[in-house]
This record gives structure tokens, sequence and C-alpha cells, in this order.
DNA sequence: ATCCAGGCTACCC
DNA sequence: GGGTAGCATGGA
């Protein structure tokens, strides 16, 4: 590695893979990208209000890190907020082996998936807001949104040789009028989402402390009764947010596998397949939700070298 | 050009 | 309760 800043060493007990969970394109891999010179992992995290620098690399069963700058001592709760991020522990093996018997599109799934987590973020402010500028755009226009946002509404800060913008800040997307937010950041008609939410936040009536205490039904009830929320925004929140198991957003391409593979690509409602996946994966709904989506796009673009923080 | 993308709201019946 | 036009933006 760049061998400049701090090092440290992470001993996978369970099957993990790094690659497989960052180039998934769930909502929180957005905030790490691949340097391809280094041929390392990077994301930057706020640790007792000092901005860190985090560089990540598998070999076989040990992740080795190595965090700047050099003087700030925080391994240990850095190590504690990676944990939280990538849940290498958890050990899903008996589930989905016990899943694979189920049917042979979910084997399938299951063999391309090896080692894939659900992430979750440090920020369950931004995931908010993340989740909202999510609707009805593409993969590609969510990255360069965000970045946008870190752009105007982030503060610039320099790490090492890295001019980085922090997350962007609620109490300035609140106060910005919408023209200009959905100018600057190509947000669209999501702008006034975003401005909206971004003051409920402010105001204490979008809580995350209340969220976190909530069972999931209720969250979602919560959650959708703001504008801009709905049921599949909702669901990234409490997935990548809140860390709940049990939510099944549904996109396009979710959609499309789960007719096409248990209902003979005939028409379904909606409400037909969250019914379906509640009582097919139960719990882990989340988790197969996400190893279907990474699986139906197997062959599309990825945009896993693209850096939302400059 | 028309259709589509990790959808939601408002309004229709 | 279910069904759908309109919504900003950029890529195919």
């Amino acid at each position: 590695m760049l061998n400049r800043g701090n090092k440290f060493k992470i001993e996978l007990k369970a099957p993990f893979s790094l690659d497989k969970t960052l180039k998934s394109e769930q909502c929180p891999a957005d905030l790490w990208f691949f340097d391809e010179n280094q041929n390392y992992w990077v994301s930057y995290i706020p640790i007792e209000g000092c901005w860190v620098k985090v560089m990540l690399r598998q070999n076989q069963n040990i992740i080795d890190g190595e965090y700047l700058p050099k003087e700030c001592e925080i391994k240990e709760k850095l190590l504690e907020k990676l944990h939280y991020i990538f849940q290498f522990e958890d050990n899903h093996d008996n589930v989905l082996s016990a899943f694979s018997q189920k049917d042979d599109f979910l084997a399938k799934v299951v063999r391309y998936c090896r080692g894939l987590r659900i992430m979750r973020d440090l920020n369950k402010e931004y995931r908010i807001l993340e989740a909202i500028i999510t609707q009805n755009t593409s993969i590609r226009m969510i990255k360069i949104m965000q970045r946008l946002l870190f752009l105007n509404f982030g503060d610039m800060i320099q790490i090492g040789d890295d001019k980085i913008f922090t997350y962007p800040k609620i109490e300035k997307i609140a106060e910005e009028n919408v023209i200009d937010l959905k100018k600057k950041c190509k947000l669209g008609y999501r702008a006034q989402y975003v401005k909206d939410i971004a003051q409920q936040i402010l105001l204490g009536n979008l809580s995350s402390q209340k969220l976190e205490k909530m069972p999931t039904e209720e969250a979602k009830k919560y959650l959708m009764s703001f504008r801009g929320i709905g049921k599949k925004v909702s669901d990234l929140i409490l997935m990548y947010g809140f860390g709940k198991g049990d939510v099944f957003p549904l996109d396009i391409w979710i959609k499309k596998a789960i007719k096409r593979e248990y209902f003979e690509s005939q028409e379904v409602s909606e409400k037909e397949i969250y019914k379906w996946a509640r009582e097919y994966f139960k719990e882990h709904a989340s988790l197969f939700n996400l190893m279907i989506f990474l699986y139906e796009r197997r062959g599309e673009d990825r945009y896993y070298n693209y850096c939302v923080w400059r």
C-alpha cells in the first residue's frame, strides 16, 4: 500500500468478499471507490471529529487496511465502524445453503453472490436523502447526483494529497432554494422532496432516533407519511440505514426476476410480490433482494471507480 | 425521436 | 381499494 499511513489487519472468520460487496451497487457502496492504480478500495470516514481516509484490500481471509492521517490515533474506533459497515462476522452459510435447496434459481443466485454482505451506513440522515434521489433514475445518475450534493453542500477538506468534500450538510440543503438545488445537483423533480425532507429532519419531525426504536412495519408507515418517500424508498432507508433484514425493495430488476422465476412471466401486482416475498424469504428478505438484484444486473455496466467525494 | 432508469404523488374511477 | 399521467434528467 502507500506505506505512509497507519496499518491494520482484519481477520475474516466467515466467507466474505470485499469485491462482491462493493461492486454490488447497493446504496452504501457508493461511498467507496476502487483506486485502480493503487489496487485498493477507498472511502472517507469521520471519527471523533477527524476525517480519515481508509484504504482496504482483501487477501484471502485477511483484509489489509491503512488509514490517514497518521497522527490520528483512532484505530480501535475505526475497526468498530468498519465492522458496523461491512458486518464481517455475519455468517449466512446456513441460510444460504437452506435456500439453495428451495429452487434452482436461488441456487444460481447464491453461488454468484458468495461473500456478499448488506452494508450499513454510518450516516442515517444522509441515507434518507440519498434514498430519495434514487427514484425513477439510473444508477449512473444516482452517483452523479450524489457527487454534486457533496460538491455543493459539503465542506472541502484535505487528507494527505486528497481534497474531498464531506457529506452534504443538511442545514445547507434545507435553506437552498429549490430551483438552485435542482440545477446545481441535477435532481430534477426530486429537488423539492430532498429540500422538504431535509427541513423535516432539522425540525426533528423525521427522527432517526425514533426510527431506530420502531419495528419494520411501523417504521415504514412513519417514513411513508413524508412526501417523496414511498414503498421502495422507505425499504432502502430501512435496509441500509437501519439494518432491517425483512424489507424487500421492489425495483424493475427485482420485479422482472420475480415475475420470470416465480410467476411464469405472468402479470403480477406489486402487492402480490410483496406478499410472496414475505412468505418465501421471511426475515431474510433483504439479503435475497440484494442478491437477486446483483445477479440480475450481472451483465450491466458498473461504476465502482466513480468517486462521489471529489 | 422515443423509451427507460433502484418511483412517487395526485387524481381518476 | 386499484389504475395511471406527469414528473426532470441524461443515456441508449
